[in-house]
DNA sequence: TTGAAAGCGCTAACAT
DNA sequence: ATGTTAGCGCTTTCAA
């Protein structure tokens, strides 16, 4: 059996309240430096470890917070869940990672029902209409950031529109006018940069092309390429959704003889190393993650402590806390002409 | 306040203990329809949700697994985590993913300690010194799976020496003598693909040729092999620790004006979809990685739901589940010379 | 300075 | 068929 409270005050001779007491530092009840050092070494050597469901359960938190991905395989939310783990880890809580799969939730299927609660949340790029129920009713700290935010939490935003603009620009100076989007969000004009390109390719005059893929895999990016290339031609240019859907087209004009960036220029978004590393490099448009990551949890971390004040203090009146980072473009081989 | 037990006793009244019967779906308590569908209703009406912390208290687990991984961005262990949650979810268990850093770890400094206590334990190519006397004295069912497995515990593991075999069978068919190593883990013998590289340098009496890196960073490999080929000219191939740094690999090569496959073959590991799009796409050591996964979560699933048995019935002997799946060599661009 | 006791929300043995 | 009751291990008043 696991060593309780009370073991450790039936060996130390005292009640297992001020074992309580000595064990969570609570220097506000004054009991002597001389049984404090009892209590403690007593722990030590019976090797005590808290219940923390009893912890849980009498002190209504559970010194956790989740981080929301959307169900994506991609190495800027690996990045994200290291980045977060690092950062909860130091200041004691424990970062639990929930798949948001949008295709389940939206059958009303309710997915988040049977987690763990948990002290506040991060949700990156997660803003969609079956999000939010999920989140609010809880009433916990909620950060939204990413690309995909919701303004209507707390958020560290990332604003994609200059970075697609300067993308454009790059472009149309590379000569190109037949510049395809490549997305896996056609028919959701509200996404970010899709919104950015279609509005671009408005304010420079030029066809809208979107090459809509069904899912984020390189698999569907590279057939839904590999079925427009056949069917319409290669077009000057493809900006593509992520960086990992970026190289998945390169392989496709591969496929079909194209060289990039002799034939094709190609553009991806997020920064990835995969990107930095591929053949040629992948051109992208990189949102600053770092201090995303940083000062999300920032924030964060601030409403989680506010949440544990108590409501006698200062019930400062409930502000949304707003801030959007810009993501920029960062050009590598991948979009240049060579010679 | 939240909708508690005893609130819904209250209002179809009933005592709490009977509410509670209902909730758990117990048969075994005869309760009439009708009270049970009351019940139901009430719960449903009031957003009743069990309070996870007191279940947990009381029943003695948390219904959650742990994963431990490398503290390493990998594309593999992304992998990994989408479906060990999907396996888990599956059986209402919610997976928490840790990061094992055993460079702190190992300073003694006591990573696992403030976590929440969980059912069991997957670790994938976690083995080190430092990684059993976390886990063991917890009692907690564990899993060891991945090519870096531990044998003294329930494993689904992966054996590389086949495919390292065939790697450098195949090499060998392409006319390399040299054949370098580039691993994270130059100094560890008993690393399973270091080992199995040094086996078969020796047995085709090959000179081996380490190429250690510091860290599983495609940035530390890019540099590493910088400087060997710098101070050494290049090695007729390469056999890379994982994709990504076969990848990281192929990139410094060609700062060094080389090209793969044409000047050095590269080989990787791990099978990942980065090494399949690439250019040239790398030739990997891929492990069943579905059939591991499913495997090594019906081996735990089994194990905690032995834990759940009552005491009385049938102590089967303990015995080690040990089962090692075979990692298999495939032949993509990166080790064919052109023409 | 310390201890006794209540109670967090739930489960499960034991009564009825 | 349903209610009573005793905890699970911990935190936290309130007395002593």
């Amino acid at each position: 059996m696991r060593v309780t409270l009370r073991d450790i005050a039936k060996r130390v001779g005292l009640s297992h309240a001020t074992v309580s007491f000595v064990l969570n530092g609570r220097m506000d009840v004054s009991i002597p430096v001389a049984t404090r050092e009892r209590v403690l070494l007593a722990s030590k050597e019976m090797g005590y470890r808290p219940n923390r469901a009893a912890q849980a359960l009498v002190r209504g938190r559970t010194d956790m917070v989740a981080l929301w991905l959307p169900f994506v395989e991609s190495a800027h939310y690996a990045r994200a869940q290291l980045e977060f783990a690092m950062l909860a880890a130091n200041d004691g809580f424990e970062l639990v990672t929930r798949l948001f799969d949008f295709n389940r939730a939206t059958d009303g299927h309710a997915w988040e029902v049977d987690d763990w609660p948990v002290d506040g949340i991060l949700m990156l790029d997660c803003h969609q209409p079956s999000t939010a129920e999920f989140a609010a009713p809880t009433g916990v700290p909620l950060v939204s950031l990413g690309a995909l935010y919701d303004p209507s939490y707390d958020h560290v935003g990332v604003d994609v529109a200059i970075g697609v603009r300067e993308a454009m620009a790059h472009l149309g100076e590379g000569g190109c006018r037949r510049i395809a989007h490549l997305t896996c969000d056609a028919d959701s004009p509200s996404e970010p940069k899709l919104a950015a390109y279609l509005a671009e390719c408005q304010s420079r005059s030029l066809e809208p092309v979107l090459i809509p893929t069904r899912t984020y895999s390189r698999s569907s990016a590279r057939s839904t390429v590999s079925e427009y290339v056949a069917a319409s031609g290669a077009p000057d240019a493809i900006l593509a959704q992520t960086d990992e859907l970026a190289i998945a087209a390169r392989r496709s004009l591969a496929d079909h003889g194209l060289d990039v960036p002799a034939d094709v220029l190609i553009i991806g978004c997020d920064g990835t190393e995969e990107g930095e590393y591929a053949f040629p490099s992948v051109t992208s448009i990189v949102p600053p993650e770092s201090e995303m990551f940083r000062r999300s949890w920032e924030v964060l971390r601030a409403r989680v402590a506010a949440g544990r004040r108590k409501p006698t203090e200062d019930p400062t009146p409930e502000q949304v806390h707003a801030e959007v980072l810009s993501a920029r473009l960062m050009i590598r081989e991948s979009s240049v002409r060579p010679g």
